[in-house]
RNA sequence: GCCCUCGUAGCUCAGGGGAUAGAGCACCGGCCUCCGGAGCCGGUUGCGUAGGUUCGAAUCCUACCGAGGGCGCCA
């Protein structure tokens, strides 16, 4: 346990049932970081609220709390300031102790979770249909709260509900036998989703004939026919073929094992459909079969429905999200269900999650929870669009995303040799695109700018890769002087600076729980800001490998390994590769 | 009409019960012969509005204003 929080918030605990009895020992002491040094290192906030609960002045309740306080071995000082405040500051042993114990461990002090299996739903592109930008956001959020889960220590299974069935498909089948299948399995491999479909579509909307086979087709289809499932399978084949080259160029953990498209579900329609009916909870109006959950309702002020089966007999996307729903946590055995899908679909998810708890599905135990995310905004704060206003293609916003840094990283380090410069430009363009998308809020829009996701100032994912190549290279240097840089010496903690970065640098695990318990990847992208931040503060205050004798220099040489570990480590759990020269 | 989300500095964003609200960019003025300026220091400007809860509110609640989104057989 390298966490200062957790440490602190434990003895604060016991001071607090020591000083006013038992009966508060489950009281939370409140241990924040202080705002300023002159607060001290860490400040328990609990006395104020504690104050008024027993009555007593809050300066005193704060006393008695210290007067309880074990920390010898951890603070330095520990004194009641202000309304009541306790202010406490680690004493710089207990920091080397700590960096110590951080250096030691593959983990940099992350303490495993209670683990659970967690299934994410996240992705979900269309068969022959492009992915464009709003599947960035769910595919590279989703990537990242994967990789966090997975490290906090849970079981993370990865659901991509690829969407390959309803009624496009009888006109995409319609058009692929149209233009041939040989030509057909070419055009969506490759990528030309956006042609296909718009052909599909115009020819739909143009040609009463050709709407009428495809409805035909979407009939044959839905009932079995065996000629219709194997076109409709190579338009699967063809696409999951393009999915994964977007994949592989994203740099995400997705594979083939984690496509569970709608058609996975559509054996299990039916019995769903049933057993809605059969707990009371599906009735049959105007035709369709509704479940009406408490608490929505439509313009009119009336019941809102889910529905089941329309009146044609035929089954919707909602039944389909139902029977996901039930297969995840009563096959999949699921403890946690996210859906890292867009803000738009929170009503229908809430439904679809009431439905699922009234159904049995769903419990305080093992919850579903919508983690929803905002839309990408153009400059003119607009949904993000071409300038012919067509939504833009992921593949050629990643093309365009590694072209522009490929011209940065040639201007910051003109040394590089070729492969390598390739290299680094797609892993600094990609990771710009990703950190982008996960460093603000994700509830939020978020205005999509080349120069500044790419630009090495300031909180982008450049700035973080370069702060770590630009540790690496420290050691690099050490090495080459012959002076040696490893292994790093004893950390001793004496300058404010050095202080000031390895109480950063224990931050890890809090902010990894964080994200694990709020889905806000964003917290770790300030937290690896702030840790970048504070070692620059470092490195221009504390010379390293110029340090006044060996003992001081192998101490700061182990604070840049433990940064740039850090900082590796970090950026990974975003899905983001820190090359060690760029 | 009802429901949801958002509104913080000129711009892009953190902070989501605790002390004097921060960062990057932009602007102005200084500094450093520096381990690859990821430079450093100082200055200017802000919590949409009005109430309420609280020892304490940018943070929680209510209303209003503004922006975006959703609301029955598409997914």
């Amino acid at each position: 346990m390298h966490n200062p929080v957790a440490l602190l918030t434990e003895r604060l605990r016991a001071a607090v049932a020591g000083a006013l009895g038992p009966e508060f020992a489950g009281a939370d002491p409140v241990v924040r970081r202080s705002a300023q040094p002159r607060f001290g290192d860490f400040q328990a906030n609990a006395a104020m609220a504690l104050a008024k609960q027993v009555g007593r002045p809050p300066r005193e309740v704060a006393a008695a709390i210290v007067e309880h306080l074990d920390a010898g071995e951890l603070c330095s000082a520990v004194e009641v300031a202000g309304p009541g405040f306790i202010n406490l500051t680690l004493s710089a042993d207990a920091l080397a102790r700590a960096a110590a114990g951080l250096l030691a461990d593959d983990r940099l002090g992350v303490a495993p979770a209670e683990r659970r299996r967690v299934v994410v739903d996240y992705s979900a592109p269309n068969v022959a249909k492009e992915m464009h930008v709003g599947h960035l956001r769910s595919t590279i959020l989703g990537d990242a709260l994967v990789r966090v889960l997975h490290f906090a220590g849970h079981d993370v299974v990865r659901q991509n509900h690829l969407g390959d069935w309803g009624t496009p498909f009888g006109m995409l089948i319609e058009h692929l036998v149209d233009i041939g299948e040989q030509e057909a399995v070419r055009e969506l491999s490759v990528g030309d989703l956006t042609g296909f479909y718009k052909q599909a579509r115009d020819k739909f909307d143009a040609d009463p004939d050709f709407a009428g086979r495809a409805r035909q087709r979407v009939v044959l289809l839905q009932g079995g026919d065996e000629a219709s499932l194997r076109l409709w399978r190579l338009l699967f084949e063809a696409s999951k073929v393009y999915f994964n080259t977007v994949y592989d160029r994203l740099g995400v953990l997705l594979t083939d094992d984690d496509i569970a498209p709608e058609s996975f579900y559509n054996p299990r329609l039916a019995e769903v459909a049933a057993e809605l009916e059969a707990k009371g909870l599906a009735v049959v109006d105007d035709g369709a079969l509704c479940v009406f959950p408490p608490g929505f309702t439509n313009r009119d002020g009336q019941p809102l429905p889910l529905i089941i089966r329309y009146s044609t007999g035929g089954y919707g996307y909602a039944t389909t999200d139902l029977a996901a729903l039930r297969y995840r946590s009563l096959e999949l055995q699921a403890g946690r269900i996210l859906y890292v899908v867009g803000a738009p679909q929170a009503t229908h998810l809430a439904m679809i999650f009431e439905v699922g708890r009234m159904a049995g599905w769903l419990g305080p135990d093992r919850p579903a929870e919508h983690v929803p995310f905002g839309s990408i905004l153009g400059q003119d704060r607009k949904m993000y669009k071409t300038r012919s206003g067509d939504s833009v293609r992921l593949i050629d916003l990643l093309d365009e995303a590694v072209e522009r840094a490929a011209a940065k990283v040639a201007e910051a380090n003109p040394d590089l040799d070729a492969p390598t410069r390739e290299r680094v430009a797609s892993l600094v363009g990609i990771g710009a695109v990703k950190y982008a998308d996960l460093a603000s809020d994700r509830i939020k829009d978020y205005v999509f700018d080349w120069d500044r996701m790419l630009a090495f100032e300031g909180n982008t994912g450049p700035y973080l890769q370069y702060a770590h190549a630009r540790i690496r290279s420290i050691f690099r240097r050490a090495e080459a002087s012959g002076a040696g840089g490893r292994p790093p010496g004893e950390v001793v903690v004496s300058e404010p600076a050095e202080r000031a970065l390895v109480l950063q640098l224990l931050g890890l695990d809090e902010v990894v729980a964080a994200v694990a318990e709020s889905l806000q990847p964003h917290r770790l992208c300030t937290y690896l800001f702030e840790v970048a931040s504070a070692f620059t503060t470092f490195y221009e205050q504390c010379p390293v490998l110029r340090a006044p004798d060996a003992a001081v220099r192998g101490s700061r040489l182990a604070l840049c390994e433990l940064t740039a570990r850090t900082l590796a480590l970090g950026l990974g759990l975003l899905g983001i590769d820190a090359p060690d020269r760029m």
